[in-house]
Order: structure tokens, then C-alpha cells, then sequence
DNA sequence: GAGCTCTTCTTACC
DNA sequence: ACTGGTAAGAAGAGCTC
């Protein structure tokens, strides 16, 4: 029976049949019913001849190629077919040969049997099926295609798939056609978060489950207690409630079910219990239990419910433009949605009173009540991802940058004719991670002062606009000096180092030049009619150009070359001296630079004259490089080293003319110092900046020294919060975070790697010499230690502030001066 | 064990 | 190991005297 259907693929997955590779792809249809396609792969890869291989000798080299076979344990893999194609590679152009194959597992074995001297090299054969099978097919996750194909109905076909398969139509696939109109779609979320008694993975019993989504909010527990919401749902026991998850997943068949955090807790956690309890947590569409991906993290899959972990996605592609300072669901909530996690004080399921079960219960919806709400607010960022990257939402969802940046490359190689470079052996990582830095940025040593009336000048897009103007990647990148090529000196400490860039545009170039100008464009467009969709658009290419030039110089990258990335800075450098010199010689007086942006004074000269400088400036330019106004400001701030007499870099706070703070790597944004620090110098910081003398400062500092003397500073202001980087194990140095650490795994309780360990300096009966003799934990009884929070948190946070005026505050509290200023 | 430099470590900036 | 380099600064490690 043959049907055409409007559909949009969800989540894609692999299987094989009678030797063969097949691809079955989840989606929806314009209905909102559940379709699964199958659709057959052809796999294939690519042989590239030497150049100036006669024909005679391709046909020869083709007769041995067909005569490849691999025999397995299960299954024979033969050369189908090859075709001879003109293609590109690495922008050059190249013969080469297709070679179709029985099996894709195969792919790597086939390849080993091409030792011929004229096959320089062999390529495509390590790129995923998936993403093979959505380039070949142009079947985009997504988007919205018709579809034409068999109805597969208790079909004997692909041994009886479709009657496994928990859908309302299977399809066999005869024709993808793009779909011009194209239905809202707006998936199906279920949120979902587990409480149990013990940290550790499967060691207890799973207390209770929560689930939310549009129609749902849910509390499971196994847990007799007395008192319980409307929304709790008893079950004689783990086994019982565990059934009654996977039912509830199944009746309300969501698009995409979220945790946070359920790739490291959650999902092991149900599946140790399910094991255990010898209940079948067949989540997927396919009757399947969670796959857990092995991998530097795992990762939990299920066919057709793409499982989320909206941990993940946040760190990996968000945190960057957070003011989160840990990524915990309480703190992101409370950031993006104004609402965060219920107050309640974990203690083990027996030991929790009336009142404390209903605390419990509520706490546990909460957490996925804000799941939910933050997989509405990522909807569109991760849509958005998916559609542009071209990759599934389940790898969306996971993938870093760098490879998000590499899978926009593969899936937009065809308009280029270009065959995928390979991805680097093991031993070719070995070699890149082990060469030398390159320089990088130039820096501007400023003078410390309070400065008036500033202006900030920035290039847009700075390394992506040289990148694009200079064509500078692995296609075009000469070691050899030759006509008409760029000539950058990427030399370090003063050792000369040229290298040379073709000026015929690369394949690399013109998609990051493609990439700016949809940003331009969404961001022009979001400005006149401002909606989530285009505010993820605009911002994911946004995300990709400014990731492009780290991933050239990634030793992971399939398209790495650090020449480019060297020669990237290299051109920044000079932009930025020149700017620098321009600036100054037009009798402004630049007092700071960093990488791509001069903040100077303005001097006597009005903002018109600067505007006008602005676009004279911009005419000089080249390519697509473009500078900016960032701001005026009213006030700037810079302050020395703590070491030596100089100003330091990376650190100042500047107020624009409506009075709005903007400081940058002083202790106020830094998370290892404790809010009492930060906050005292934020508040230095805003009064000098706004009366542009010291004297009210003074006075704060005073009353904070006064109050952490007379012990009335709150406790939570003085803990210090420090990430673990690495195993406990692993320290060389052992600092006071490291032992804060140490006494929280002695209380039993985990320590993993990126946990924010809390501690506080306090005082101890004997003396001690070292700081992390008196770390206790926030949990720990003990006074804090007035000595170290003044000298080694208070001081350091205002004493160069107040050191521009003159001012030595450390005498001031060494009781020095303590005539002249006795109140100290 | 005071006083110094060097190393380790974290977190910022762009 | 999962984009790059530059930089500040705390605290421990290791040394000398």
C-alpha cells in the first residue's frame, strides 16, 4: 500500500538487514501522529588517485578493487559498485573513486585493502552513518518533507520491524521531497527528576519520581507515608512505581524527555534500580531499554524519545553567556526563568517526618516543573542548532562547539565538490597536543589611574572577519612562498616563521563568510520583528563564528591548522597596534587594549568627531573587517598588579553616562572569592566610579573592617567557593579546597569532578601556619578567622582601588596611621 | 622557621 | 580530550640560611 505523508524527523537510528544498512528515522507527520521511516543507505566512500593516474590504470586499480571482500563472523561485505567522479579536496581538484559496499561496518576493513601506490588517500569512510545517510538523502532533522513510500503493516519485510515499533505509521521510503509550506511544529516535552536515598549510582532505593509536562505534574514514590499531595502516586513498592514510569512515558508519547543531569544520574539510576528490581525499562519506540553510550561522559539514548540532558546542552554550548556562577539547576533557573529549586533539607527517607514528606514532594516536582520550563526557553536554541548544524537533536543536545563547528562543515562540503578530510589518528592528536603555543593576543599595558570621558572602539566578529578577508585555513595554507599568496610571519619570540595563504577563496572561508552574514542578517531581522526563533538563529551562528577560529587551531579538528590559527592572531596583533597608533595620532590617548578592542580617552574631542573618525577608520578596513562603537563612558578604572608597580591587564570597571557598572576580572566577578569580598568592592568600585573621588569608599571599607572585627558579617558571606578540576587523587598542590573536599567525602558523601566545593577560613586553637589547616566546611561549627578575611579576602579586593589615590590602606589596618584614622 | 622563588591551581578576559 | 592564547593572583612546595 503506498501513501504520501507530510513528515518531520525527529531522531535518527541504524540497523541492518540481510547484511545490509538500513536507516529508521522517527518523526512526526502534519497530524501530530508518531512515523517511522525506513529508508535504505547505500554506504560508500571515497579512493583519491594520484594526480595524472592514466585511465588505463584507474580501470586496472578499479577490476582489483571490486574483487575486495571481507568475510565476518555474520556477514560478507562486497564492493558493489565504484564510479569515478571529478571532485575536490582540501580545494584542489582531484579524480577519485566511489566505492560502494555491502556493509558500512565494513567501511574501515575495505579501506585497509587499498594499499595501491596511486590511492594518495581514502576518505569518508570514518564520518557516522547517520550523518552520512542525512547528506545522501537530504533528509534534515528538523525540517519538513513529503514523503512517498509503502505502508509497512505486520509486514514480514526488515524481519517484522514495524509491528516492534510503538508508531502510528511505518513507512518504507521511496521519495524525499522538500515540503514548501511548513506546519508549526512544537514538540511534546516530558520533564522528569528522581530522588534517591544514596548518591552512588544504583546503591538504594529510588524514593521517588517526578514527571511534568503540558498535560502531567506527577509524583511516583514506593513510600508509604501519611500525608501526601493530590499529585503523589503510592506504589506497593520500587518495582511497582518503576512499571508505572515507563507506562506514564508511554501514554503521554513525548517528543523529547528532559533531565537535568540524567545522562550522569537519572537514567544510570533508573536503569542500576530496573536491573535490580528485574523490571524492563523499555522507554524507546522499539520496545528498547536506555543505550548508554560509552564516551568521556555517558550518554543515555532511546529510540524515538529524545532523551535530553539539558546539563549538557547548557554547558557545553551556554554557559558562556551565563551569570550562573555553578550550572546547577537552581542557579540557572533562578537566572532564566526568576523561580528556582524549593528549600528542603535532604536527610534518608527514614528519617523523614510528616511534614518533611510533603517538603520532599513538592521539592522533587519543583525540579521538574523548572526542567520543564527550561526545556521551553532552549527549544528554539537547540531547534535552531539542529537545523543549521544539520546534525539530530540527541547529538545537538551533547555535541561541544568544536564539533558542532566541524559537522556545519561536513553537511555544507557538496556545494564546494568536496570530499571530507578524515579525522585525525590517535598518534596525530599525540603530535598537535604536543607542539608549540603559538602567540596570541596582544595585551595593552595600561597605567593605573581613574580616568574620565572614554570611549571604546571594537572590531565585530574580530578572528572570523580576518579569517574570512585573509582566507586563512588548511585548503589554502602554503609552507612554500608563492606567487600571489599572503605572506604571514607567525613567528614567536622573535624568531622569524612565514607562511603563505592562497587568495583563491576556500571552501572554509566562504561558509564562515556565509555564517557572519546570516548572523548580520537575523540579528537585523530579530531587531524589527524580535521573536525566540530568531534571537536562537541569529545566535547560533553567532555561536559557530566565534568558534571557528579555536577550531582550527584544535588538535582534534578534522580541518586543523594551526598556521591558520597562528596567522589569525598574527593579523589581529597588527590590527590592533594599527588602530592603536591611529587613534593616538588623531589626539586621542589610548589607555587600554585587549585582543580586539581600544579603550581610549576622548580628550577635548566631542562624539561626533569620534562617529566620524569611526567611519573614516572603517573606510580603511579591508575585506568584510569591521569596527564598532562599543561605548562612551563616563569613568574608567584601572588599578596596578599586586606584584610590582605597572597596571594590571584583564582588570577594570568602567561607568557609562547612564550610570550602569561594567567591571571586568576584578574579585567582583571571580567566584573563588567570598561574597563579602566582592561585594565591599563592588560597592568601592560603583562609589568611585560615580563620585569620582575615594572619600565615601573609605568610609564602607571602614565599617566592613569595623563589622568583620566586631564578628557580625554573616556566614554565608564568608564561604569560598572553589571548583574540584581533577580527582582529589590527582593534586600535586594540596589547597584549601582540596582538603574542604577531602572532609566531604570523609562525611560520606560523593566528590566528582566540576563539583564547587564550599568552605570557610576559621579561627583554630592552636596556631597554624598554613590556610588550609583552618578550612571547615559551611556545615562545620567554628568562628571565622578575622585575621585571614581581613588580609587575605578585604585587602586584596580594595587595596590597589584605594592605592590610585594614594592611599596605603594596609598601614591603615596595621594600625600604623591609627592617630590619624583611629576609627579603623 | 622565616623568607624567598617557583610551581600549581583556578578563574578571569577576549 | 572534545575551540584558542593571555593574564592575575592565592597558596603550597621547595629551597636557603
Amino acid at each position: 500500500m503506498n501513501q504520501e505523508i507530510n513528515f518531520i524527523p525527529l531522531d535518527y537510528d541504524y540497523f541492518d538487514w540481510q547484511g545490509k544498512n538500513y536507516v529508521k528515522i522517527l518523526g512526526r507527520d502534519d497530524k501530530g501522529k508518531r512515523v517511522c521511516l525506513i529508508d535504505r543507505f547505500e554506504p560508500y566512500f571515497w579512493a583519491i588517485l594520484k594526480e595524472g593516474t592514466s585511465d588505463k590504470k584507474i580501470q586496472q586499480i578499479q577490476d582489483k578493487i571490486k574483487k575486495i571482500k571481507i568475510k565476518g563472523m555474520s556477514r560478507i561485505t562486497n564492493v558493489e559498485k565504484t564510479e569515478i567522479h571529478n571532485k575536490n579536496f582540501l580545494g584542489k581538484p582531484v579524480k577519485a573513486i566511489k566505492i560502494f559496499i555491502t556493509n558500512y561496518k565494513d567501511a574501515h576493513p575495505v579501506a585497509d585493502h587499498l594499499g595501491m601506490k596511486e590511492i594518495i588517500a581514502r576518505r569518508e569512510y570514518d564520518l557516522p552513518l547517520v550523518t552520512h545517510y542525512i547528506i545522501e538523502k537530504k533528509l534534515k532533522p528538523l525540517c519538513w518533507y513529503k514523503i512517498s513510500g509503502e505502508i509497512l503493516n505486520n509486514s514480514q519485510e526488515f524481519g517484522g520491524i514495524d509491528s516492534v515499533l510503538e508508531v502510528d505509521t511505518c513507512i518504507k521510503v521511496e521519495k524525499i521531497s522538500e515540503l514548501s509550506d511548513k506546519p508549526a511544529f512544537q514538540p511534546k516535552i516530558l520533564a522528569f527528576d528522581i530522588e534517591a536515598d544514596e548518591f552512588e549510582i544504583g546503591k538504594g532505593e529510588i524514593v521517588m519520581i517526578s514527571l511534568v509536562s503540558n498535560s502531567l505534574k506527577k509524583v511516583l514514590t514506593c513510600k508509604k507515608t501519611a500525608k501526601k499531595q493530590d499529585y503523589v502516586e503510592t506504589f506497593k513498592d520500587e518495582a511497582d512505581m518503576l512499571e508505572a514510569f515507563v507506562n506514564i512515558v508511554k501514554e503521554q508519547s513525548p517528543d523529547l524527555l528532559v533531565g537535568y543531569f540524567s545522562d550522569g544520574f537519572d537514567l544510570p539510576y533508573l536503569r542500576a534500580r530496573a536491573e535490580h528490581n528485574k523490571v524492563k525499562l523499555s522507554l524507546g519506540l522499539d520496545g528498547r531499554q536506555p543505550a548508554f553510550a560509552r564516551g568521556r561522559l555517558p550518554s543515555a539514548q532511546l529510540f524515538g524519545i529524545v532523551h535530553i540532558d539539558l546539563f549538557r546542552f547548557i554547558s557545553s554550548v551556554y554557559s558562556q553567556y551565563l551569570q550562573s556562577e555553578t550550572l546547577s539547576l537552581n542557579e540557572v533557573s533562578s537566572e532564566l526563568l526568576g523561580e528556582g529549586k524549593k528549600d528542603f533539607n535532604h536527610k534518608h527517607s527514614s528519617k523523614l517526618d510528616h511534614q518533611e514528606w510533603l517538603e520532599y514532594f513538592e521539592y522533587n516536582l519543583q525540579d521538574s516543573i523548572l526542567t520543564y520550563k527550561l526545556a521551553e526557553k532552549f527549544w528554539p536554541d537547540m531547534l535552531e542548532l539542529s537545523k543549521i548544524v544539520q546534525e539530530p537533536l540527541f547529538e545537538i543536545a551533547r555535541n561541544t562547539m568544536a564539533q558542532n563547528v566541524e559537522n556545519y562543515i561536513i553537511h555544507n562540503l557538496e556545494k564546494y565538490n568536496e570530499i571530507a578530510e578524515k579525522h585525525p589518528t590517535h598518534d596525530e592528536i599525540g603530535e598537535r597536543m604536543q607542539r608549540e603555543k603559538y602567540e596570541g593576543a596582544f595585551v595593552f599595558q595600561p597605567t593605573a589611574a581613574l580616568y574620565e570621558n572614554l570611549a571604546i572602539f571594537d572590531f565585530t566578529s574580530m578572528y572570523a572577519s580576518i579569517i574570512v578577508t585573509h582566507n586563512l585555513s588548511k585548503a589554502s595554507f602554503s609552507e612554500k612562498k608563492q606567487p600571489g599568496f599572503l605572506e604571514v610571519d607567525i613567528g614567536k619570540d622573535k624568531k622569524s616563521h612565514k607562511v603563505y595563504f592562497s587568495s583563491k577563496p576556500s571552501f572554509f572561508a566562504l561558509m564562515l563568510s556565509e555564517i557572519i552574514e546570516k548572523r548580520k542578517k537575523y540579528k537585523a531581522e530579530y531587531k524589527t520583528h524580535p521573536s525566540a526563533l530568531t534571537f536562537a538563529t541569529s545566535n547560533s551562528y553567532k555561536l559557530l563564528a566565534n568558534a571557528s577560529y579555536g577550531y582550527q587551531g584544535f588538535f582534534g579538528a578534522r580541518y586543523y591548522c594551526v598556521e591558520a590559527a597562528a596567522a589569525t592572531a598574527a593579523l589581529a596583533r597588527e590590527f590592533i597596534h594599527n588602530l592603536i597608533e591611529k587613534i593616538n595620532k588623531q589626539d586621542y590617548k589610548v589607555i587600554y587594549a585587549d585582543t580586539d578592542g581600544v579603550s581610549f580617552l576622548l580628550q577635548d574631542k566631542t562624539k561626533k568627531q569620534t562617529f566620524d573618525f569611526l567611519k573614516q577608520l572603517n573606510k580603511q578596513l579591508p575585506g568584510i573587517m569591521e569596527l564598532e562603537l562599543e561605548d562612551f563612558y563616563k569613568r574608567g578604572l584601572w588599578v596596578t598588579k599586586r606584584t610590582g608597580e605597572f597596571g594590571a591587564k584583564k582588570k577594570y570597571a568602567l561607568i557609562d553616562e547612564k550610570g550602569k557598572l561594567k567591571i571586568r576580572g576584578f574579585e567582583t566577578v571571580r567566584r573563588d572569592w567570598c561574597t563579602l569580598a566582592r561585594q565591599l568592592q563592588n560597592k568601592v568600585l560603583a562609589s568611585i566610579l560615580q563620585d569620582g573621588n575615594e572619600t565615601s569608599a573609605l568610609e564602607i571599607i571602614k565599617e566592613t573592617i569595623k563589622n568583620i572585627k566586631e564578628r557580625k558579617i554573616d556566614k554565608k558571606d564568608i564561604m569560598i567557593r572553589t571548583q574540584l578540576k581533577k580527582p582529589l587523587s590527582e593534586y600535586k598542590s594540596i589547597m584549601p579546597h582540596v582538603v574542604a573536599a577531602q572532609k566531604i567525602k570523609e562525611q560520606g558523601k560523593p566528590i566528582d569532578i566540576g563539583m564547587v566545593i564550599e568552605y570557610f577560613i576559621a579561627e583554630t586553637r592552636e596556631k597554624k601556619a598554613l590556610v588550609r589547616e583552618k578550612v571547615k566546611l559551611p556545615d562545620e561549627k567554628g568562628e571565622y578567622n578575622i585575621k585571614y578575611y581581613l588580609e587575605h579576602q578585604i585587602l586584596p579586593a580594595v587595596e590597589n582601588i584605594i592605592e590610585v589615590f594614594n592611599i596605603n590602606l594596609k598601614e591603615i589596618i596595621d594600625g600604623k596611621r591609627q592617630k590619624k584614622l583611629g576609627e579603623f
